[in-house]
DNA sequence: GTGGTCTAGACCACC
DNA sequence: GTGGTCTAGACCACA
């Protein structure tokens, strides 16, 4: 795994992890890996994974079973979907849109990039 | 001025020159203010100013001369707009269309929202 | 580690590291003193290392793991190689010639000479 | 006049002005312009051409009638020659060559350059 | 007056 | 532990 240094880590696991709950490759009650064996994998310290873990059980996404580990929980997707999409529409799409108009670059020519 | 404070001020006060810049506030030969009279009215170390001053200048965006002070380069402001458009369409708009794929937002809606 | 007190420290710092690029006694990947321990080492503050280490950064020389330390980029070796030769050809080589002729060295003269 | 930022301009002006001499535009005894005009002619600070002269004076380059200005000295073509070229031996000629190999320019390579 | 460099020490986020 | 940012204050060369 490579990570753009500009962004925390914890913070690009997070969203890896997201993406990963969108995409259905982990569902409701999977178990997803401990801190330690998530490290070793991706080649970071497993205290960075745990501040993931941490983050992502706070917000409801995953929950822990003490013990055995964390699990996706259910309705995860769901709230991953609407938390992005909500700051999706509401922050950057309208940054996005400025800062191509800021650039000389109208909405024409903006459409046809994409 | 006041400042947003998760983003480094000496990244701002770049940002704000560059605008004032492409506003053509300020034009090519135009001095700016000194690093400590320019510290002094937005309440920040002359230092700081000072770091801001130097990297513009690594960009070519400004010039120094000696104990005179700064001044808009040539061609400051197509620098300028080259810089940030190189990077917005390098950068931003890929990332920008992935996450909108990703939440499952289709072309077709996209260029509706804008 | 002794200073020319002509030049900057934070220069002579970057000479130092790039020469040892040039000498591979230190590769790709390599990781180099953390500012504190350079600093240390050297008699230096570690802002000042810092400097140095920021400015390498910036031409792509060296980069960053967040919260580990600063490694030798890949392909280290050839832009330092580039960068002194293009400056050599640019700016020291014409120079140089300009001065002898102004002296009344001719080309021959300066042949031998070499 | 332009100048080199990266060069005090008062050692810009003692080099101008050795090379107006090396080149006989301006022979012994000659008046040089007065500070003040000078300054005005290059659009420098008539301090910094001051500087320029003292330096000059001080190593007989040129020599000061009071209250009438600054004029070429006697002999003043062979102590600049003599200067220069001791200094472009001993200290150029070396470091240049040094440089080169460095740089993995062989001598041959160097010569076509020249 | 100007910027350039350096030190010292602080606080922060991140690993 | 790491670097990143900022402040405060010093001294210097230059104009």
């Amino acid at each position: 795994m490579e990570f753009d240094s500009n962004k925390p880590i914890y913070l690009q696991i997070i969203d890896s992890l997201c993406e990963r709950i969108l995409a259905e490759e982990i569902k409701e009650d999977d178990r997803i890996p401990s801190v330690r064996e998530f490290g070793a994998d991706i080649g970071v310290n497993p205290n960075t994974v745990a501040r993931s873990y941490e983050k992502l059980s706070d917000s409801g996404i995953i929950y822990n079973k003490r013990g055995i580990g964390y699990f996706i929980a259910p309705g995860a997707k769901q709230k991953v979907l609407e938390a992005q999409k909500k700051q999706f529409l509401e922050e950057e799409l309208p940054k996005f849109v400025a800062r191509a108009k800021l650039l000389g670059i109208s909405k024409e020519e903006l459409v046809e990039l994409i």
